[in-house]
DNA sequence: GTCTATAGCTAGATAGAC
DNA sequence: GTCTATCTAGCTATAGAC
């Protein structure tokens, strides 16, 4: 063959900084292609469903990283507050320091709102869930553990947009820092 | 003439749910033609610009809302805490108890972000600006005011994104409650 | 597995009658 | 001011050669 197959986690991580960038509508397919550096055929080769098919890949990847670098973190046997730290310091590499959009809510809206919306519903709450387990082994009784895995995510959420649109990451930082403070007060 | 003209604030308010339900790229001149009740050449003649010019009127319409409901509120000569809880009323009205997009965000993805960034840009920082403001009334200090104007709007559009994705519009209530206790702190 | 070429459709936008 | 009819460009998706 004149070239080489191109990686597939390559693709994959292209197609999921063109999603949460411009969401699920304002991706083409042109786009998508120029971003791997594979043609349109080339990508329905990869994915036969089209772009949904490559939207539900981009998820199920973001839910594999979630799993592995936030869920398994926050419910691991470590210190509390070592897995709050550890679970903070890779939200923030996920993101870019705030700079990076999230592929949930870039997914929340248009066509992809309704195709994806219990995927996206039940990846939020497990996030919650995950938060509010640690709370409880921080000492928080379960009701405030409830609200604090509920805030850490408005948090999150909503420093992501204000630090993208009023383009300062450190109200992404910000926010993290305080997530912590409410853990630990 | 067959038929009247049809209320421009009617137009105005149908342009804006569409927006802020599907976003920018999401919404087709189809649907913001049935939605106003209007066909798409007459859209066109009440918006020269196409949907450039209505999402760009709809920015406008929200802005004017919030000068006359929003700001004028926060900075008026009334006792501060009436201001705040005043404020935060007219806003769950807005959002409809958490069951309604933020349309600047909606704006925030694809084509419609290069366009309009810098607008939303200068609404989230007139936003913050006035809760910083309202802090400072209430006591607070320079510093903690600035803190408290950005995880205001941080909370309002963190929570708005998980009431609608959980579809439980309480975590925008329970949002603006929490706002409404920094503040008073 | 990747490509060129293209089908079929819907998007945003316009012309011109009434 | 609103409409029907239509244009072009771009979209998603596919066929078939290599």
């Amino acid at each position: 063959m004149a070239f080489s197959k191109v990686e597939p986690d390559i693709v994959m991580e292209r197609l999921l900084h063109v999603f949460r960038s411009v969401g699920y509508d304002g991706a083409s397919l042109t786009e998508l292609a120029s971003a791997t550096g594979l043609k349109k055929a080339s990508l329905y080769h990869r994915f036969p469903d089209g772009k949904v098919g490559m939207a539900r890949a981009v998820l199920d990847h973001v839910k594999g990283w979630d799993d592995s670098q936030i869920f398994y973190i926050l419910l691991s046997s470590e210190p509390a507050k070592e897995r709050l730290d550890a679970a903070l310091n890779a939200i923030s590499v996920f993101y870019e320091g705030g700079r990076l959009a999230c592929i949930l809510r870039a997914m929340s809206h248009g066509a992809a709102a309704e195709i994806f919306r219990d995927q996206i519903a039940e990846t939020f709450q497990n996030w919650v869930n995950a938060f509010a387990h640690l709370a409880t082994d921080l000492g928080h009784d379960s009701d405030t553990a409830q609200k604090l895995g509920e805030s850490s995510l408005v948090k999150i959420q909503g420093s992501l947009i204000l630090a993208q649109t009023l383009q300062k990451p450190e109200l992404f930082q910000d926010a993290l820092e305080a997530i912590k403070t409410d853990f630990l007060k």
